[in-house]
RNA sequence: CGGGGCGUGGCGCAGUCCGGUAGCGCGCCUGCUUUGGGAGCAGGAGGUCCCCGGUUCGAAUCCGGGCGCCCCGACCA
């Protein structure tokens, strides 16, 4: 029964498996459109938990949400030469409506610059009018040859920001900003701690100067680019000719940037944490914290422990979100697995014999071995005890991923032989010299699929670089290889 | 676009080779008994067998054509 039951061990097969995770936690599903995806209330509840917090970092900082719209005339999108070659490849566009051949067809936004710099040129006037800081929430199509649930898909959703600056030094310090901002919310919301760097010159944004990314270790030790920020320098501000006049009187082109994060997110949540048993989720980003389930034989013990679990629901209620699992169509076991395979991080059990000692026992989904780790709490602390399980589970997730990341990260490599040996072993995040050619990269992408993620920020960065490339050219700078989804 | 797999009740599949009018598990509904790790028994509902055409007395099954989805690669957040 419980063999049948089981997803495909993350081991065995991480791709199936994670299909497996996405299904059976109801995050999401397929629909019947090639490459789309249905996100379902559990799946979306957790897009809501990182909308929040992350519009609350964004409104901190300043940042006002508004909405433009979801066709972009043609010719708009051709306005940037860069910008319409780099996304001509996965445009939909619509050339019919009401039933007529459309005089200009209308592309299905793959991301908004082209329809919101004409419009953003109309509202900046003057200097005071800088900076300019909007955000937008909303669905954004490529088309896209090969998907996957939240990783890849036709449709998405996602936030855009675009911001408007006065000096290239402004915009610079914005798009390190939101690159800040971003890895804060991965650390501390997604316990997914992210290297954050710049892109090489061919993997910019269509458009860039230059292009800002969050990586993330994937479990399977490959990378998730996971939020980019762009300084997009003046060349949308020349596309679209948006212009302020300064203090002094003069007509200058804004330096803007644009930078975003999708649903993607909630597909690197999932391979950062989840196991065998199904979806793990950091607390801040559970849409069910603690889950109550009840236990009981007789009539009678049911009557008082349904009113106790009541009763627990309410005393956590307010700073917990929590579910009282009081469903008499399931046994108790049945229902453990349910909320395991959901990602509960804590589930309370009260039984007749934890009302007779005034306990409830506390079992926590992060550990592996969640079957056997009960923790009795006493009833008198249980709205104090378990906002501190959270935090710490919160803090453990993090370690763990740090953990992770570290010893599947090598520094310092130069032999290409032992390069090759660790991508075809396991693989994971390598620190290399580059000697910054293209043709260098390509060549390791044909032998290894492995490529370059960012040259990482100093944060991130060796302590001491090697002075030769893998190739055995003379080094540049540092940069990052992993294979990548 | 290449390679592979698959299309049969809500889900997972068997049946296809060798044609005879559709079956299993899970889920769902009703009732009773259960409930400390995926409950048991009894009864029940639910199917254009992906689509079109052909062969045949008869097609889920054979033949021809089409469509779709999934997985693996090349392109990408």
């Amino acid at each position: 029964m419980a063999e049948e039951k089981a997803l495909t061990p993350r081991s065995e097969d991480f791709s199936a498996w994670y299909n497996g995770v996405v299904q059976r936690s109801e995050l999401a599903g397929y629909s019947p459109v090639r490459g789309c995806m249905v996100i379902r209330p559990h799946g979306y509840a957790i897009w809501e938990l990182m909308q929040r917090a992350l519009d609350e970092m964004f409104k901190a900082t300043g940042h006002q949400n508004a909405y433009f719209p979801l066709f972009v005339p043609e010719s708009f999108l051709k306005k940037e030469a860069e910008h319409v070659e780099g996304f001509a490849p996965e445009i939909a566009l619509v050339t019919r409506g009401g039933g007529k051949e459309l005089e200009e067809p209308l592309v299905i936004r793959p991301t908004s610059e082209a329809i919101i710099w004409p419009i953003m040129a109309d509202w900046i006037q003057s200097y005071r009018d800088l900076p300019m800081l909007i955000n937008q929430w909303a669905n954004i199509v490529r088309w896209e040859m090969r998907t996957r649930p939240f990783l890849r898909t036709l449709e998405f959703l996602w936030q855009e920001g675009h911001t408007a600056h006065a000096t290239w030094d402004d915009a610079q310090r914005e798009t390190l900003l939101i690159l800040g901002l971003y890895r804060k919310f991965m650390e501390e919301w997604m316990a997914m701690p992210p290297v954050t760097g710049i892109k090489t010159e061919w993997d910019k944004f269509a458009g860039a100067d230059r292009t800002y990314a969050c990586e993330a270790m994937m479990q399977d030790n490959w990378a998730l680019q996971a939020g980019t920020s762009h300084n997009l320098g003046q060349n949308f501000a020349r596309a679209f000719d948006v212009k302020y006049q300064t203090e002094e009187g003069e007509h200058e082109y804004v330096w803007s940037t644009s930078w975003g994060v999708s649903t993607r997110l909630v597909g690197g949540l999932v391979m950062t944490h989840s196991d065998d048993l199904g979806l793990v989720l950091p607390p801040k980003l559970a849409p069910i914290q603690v889950v109550i389930v009840p236990i009981w034989k007789s009539e009678d013990e049911k009557v008082r422990v349904l009113e106790a679990g009541a009763q627990l629901k309410s005393t956590l209620e307010g700073e917990i979100r929590v579910k009282f699992d009081d469903r008499d169509t399931l046994n108790p076991g049945a229902k453990y697995y349910e909320w395991e395979e959901k990602g509960v991080p804590i589930r309370l059990e009260i039984g007749p014999k934890d009302l007779e000692k005034r306990q409830v026992m506390a079992v926590l989904r992060s550990s592996a071995d969640a079957k056997r780790r009960k923790l009795p709490i006493p009833a008198g602390d249980v709205a104090a005890r378990v906002p501190d399980l959270l935090d710490q589970m919160q803090q453990g997730l993090l370690d763990a991923a740090l953990r992770r990341r570290e010893e599947s990260s090598y520094r310092g490599v130069t032999d290409y032989e032992e390069f090759k040996k660790i991508m075809s072993t396991g693989g994971g995040f390598i620190y290399t010299g580059y000697c910054g050619a293209e043709e260098c990269e390509t060549k390791v992408k044909d032998d290894t699929k492995a490529t370059i993620r960012v040259v990482p920020d100093e944060d991130f960065g060796s302590e001491t670089v090697p002075d030769t490339c893998i190739c055995g050219g003379a080094a540049q700078h540092e940069v990052v290889w992993a294979r990548a989804y």
